[in-house]
RNA sequence: UGGGAUGUAGCCAAGUUGGUGAAGGCACCAGACUUUGACUCUGGCAUUCGUAGGUUCGAGUCCUGCCAUCCCAGCCA
């Protein structure tokens, strides 16, 4: 994609000696999605992995829903991961694929088995299935049902198929070995029945094949080249190819592992994903907070962002929690050359200027983006009643504090130097109203004389002022290890409960009245926001953090404090 | 106590057949610049590659032992 990826990984160093020797012509990958669920930040590593390199070596790169499993999945998450791929911009052309579309393949593939005395129909239970499998340190035994004659297994599991027994009641399993050290070679099932219907072949099938049996007889059918998943497969390696050999398929696919994505303060378990959503702890798989990249669309990452990102972590084979840091850098890289900057005051404070005219109205000039000056420039008028952050004014403040405190000058961003007169206090002793003198000759924020004004800070003229609701997102999980629990305690324990802000009094420069979903801003010296689409839809206008701006002032006062 | 894998800075990660200098990024620290305490820029940040030995003129790269961590006993993927 850029620069970065001529860091070399190993996956890059097998394909290109694969190329090198002939071995392969064309770089062939797969996507392969079980639609069970919405896809995460974790499967866009994987998605760019397989992609990027079919990509990066001219080569192609399938789209293809590994759906062996009814009972799990949803046409719902066909649609989802589909929108978000494409999100991502990654395209497969006419390659979309589905492991249902083999299902005739598959099955006439285990009738040879069968016929070649590599398969059985076994009638053991699941649970003496487990039984006979052994352990991890002794080997497993042979089912009574293990050496039935070919014909007999040929009858029993044509009638599997058939529909003549009940959920559980036979499976076809790979006659391997029991005391193999690898429990996968330990005669594994290979199709199951499953009375249930099938979001693409309905009740066609009452038996489907197991992800070990299909995954290399897809990658195969496809021409699959380089077969890349995560770590966890390593084991199952073994067995991908003994299918692929005992079915004597010629140039077969060969698997690759990598290692997946694991971030700091998250989570990326499908299952607890789930949890977090049916236990209301976010309010659906697209809440900003969640790591999904429907999350994270909501929450204004860009494509950009994440692919940035998933290029620079890299690939290796080495267990790693990257550090969030990482991505909120990748999000501030992009959105800083993309995001139009405006004012926009989050907590507000009333600055009264008592020497500017009461009914006068300026109009000033502001950069769009100082880092993309070809997006020229917009108005924003400016009044005598204004609203800053309340931040930005302290009666009492530290040492090298360069804003708005008593008698001094501060710049109000491309409008005026003021300076700070006095200040009112309600009965409690909070701060509620600021009044200040500007100097005139100083419009725009430079003063004729040359004095300097250190500080400069961000205004809202009261009057204009639009008001939004604006969200403050932060880590959903108060530990980097949200599953480092107490003894019997969960994840649960780890939920930060500040992990969502909601301001409502926020007031905003007029021209964010049109900002519309998709548009990225920056908040001068705050952070990057977008409009919450959802919210959008119901004709309100909230905003979203996406990321914060780095505070190096917050992390000198933490310092001393 | 079976099998498979991995160990290079706080984090991610390059280090081709062993040969003077242990890439790069994030984070962090120091400084410059600044009408965003942002951005940008400059400098710093592993005498050492899990560990103990061995081979070698020379090892992160080869050999041996040990240690640590992860994965596997679904009719899930």
């Amino acid at each position: 994609m850029d620069e970065t990826s001529k860091v070399s990984n190993f996956i890059q160093d097998i394909i290109e000696e694969d190329l090198r020797t002939g071995k392969v012509n064309k770089v062939h990958t797969r996507f392969p999605p079980e639609p069970n669920g919405y896809l995460h930040i974790g499967h866009a590593k994987a998605i760019c992995i397989d992609f990027g390199m079919a990509e990066k070596y001219n080569g192609l790169c399938n789209l293809r829903f590994d759906d062996t499993n009814p009972t799990k999945e949803d046409i719902e998450y066909v649609d989802s991961i589909i929108e978000d791929i494409k999100w991502l911009g990654f395209d497969w052309e006419d390659r979309l694929y589905y492991a249902s579309d083999y299902y005739d393949q598959f099955y006439d593939y285990a009738v040879t088995l069968v016929k070649k005395g590599l398969a059985y129909v076994d009638d053991l239970t699941a649970e003496e299935i487990r039984e006979y499998r052994g352990t991890l340190t002794e080997p497993g035994k042979d089912s009574p049902y293990r050496n039935r004659s070919i014909e007999e297994n040929l009858d029993l599991f044509e009638r599997m198929k058939n529909g003549e027994f009940d959920n559980g009641e036979r499976v076809l399993r790979a006659k391997i070995d029991m005391a193999s050290p690898n429990m996968n070679m330990r005669d594994p099932v290979i199709y199951r029945i499953l009375k249930a219907p099938h979001h693409r072949t309905g009740d066609k099938w009452c038996i489907y094949p197991m992800y070990d049996f299909a995954h290399p007889l897809e990658d195969a059918i496809e021409n699959i080249t380089h077969s890349l998943c995560s770590l966890e497969f390593e084991d199952h390696r073994p067995l991908y190819d003994w299918f692929l050999e005992k079915l004597e398929i010629e140039n077969p696919p060969r698997q690759f592992e990598f290692a997946r994505l694991n971030l700091t303060y998250t989570m990326m378990s499908k299952r607890k994903l789930r949890n977090l959503v049916e236990n209301n702890i976010v309010d659906s798989w697209d809440d900003p907070r969640m790591p999904t990249l429907s999350g994270l669309r909501r929450r204004g990452f860009t494509p950009a962002s994440i692919r940035n990102f998933c290029d620079l972590i890299g690939v290796s084979k080495t267990y790693s929690v990257v550090d969030y840091a990482f991505l909120e850098h990748c999000i501030r890289e992009d959105l800083n050359k993309k995001a139009l900057r405006v004012m926009a005051i989050l907590d507000p404070l009333k600055v009264i200027i008592d020497n500017y005219p009461e009914d006068l109205t300026e109009e000033m000039d502001v950069e769009n983006n100082p880092e993309a000056p070809e997006t020229g420039t917009r108005k924003v008028p400016f009044s005598r009643e204004l609203y800053i952050e309340r931040d930005d004014f302290q009666e009492n403040p530290p040492k090298k504090y360069f804003r708005l405190k008593p008698g001094a000058e501060v710049r109000l961003k491309n409008a005026y130097i003021v300076k700070c007169e006095s200040f009112v206090k309600d009965d409690d002793g909070n701060i509620i109203e600021v009044h200040c003198t500007y100097d005139p000759e100083s419009r725009g924020g430079s003063a004729p004389d040359g004095r300097k004004v250190r500080g400069t800070i961000q205004w809202v003229s009261a009057r204009h002022a639009e008001d939004a609701e604006v969200r403050l997102y932060d880590h959903l999980f108060t530990k980097e290890n949200p599953d480092d629990v107490s003894e019997d305690g969960d994840y649960m324990e780890n939920i930060n409960p500040d992990s969502l802000i909601v301001l409502k009094n926020c007031k905003l420069e007029p021209s964010l009245k049109g900002a519309k979903p998709g548009e990225a801003f920056q908040f001068i010296r705050t952070g990057y926001f977008c409009v919450d689409s959802k919210e959008y839809k119901k004709g309100n206008l909230v905003f979203n953090r996406t990321v914060s701006l780095k505070d190096t002032w917050a992390k000198i006062v933490k310092k001393h404090s």
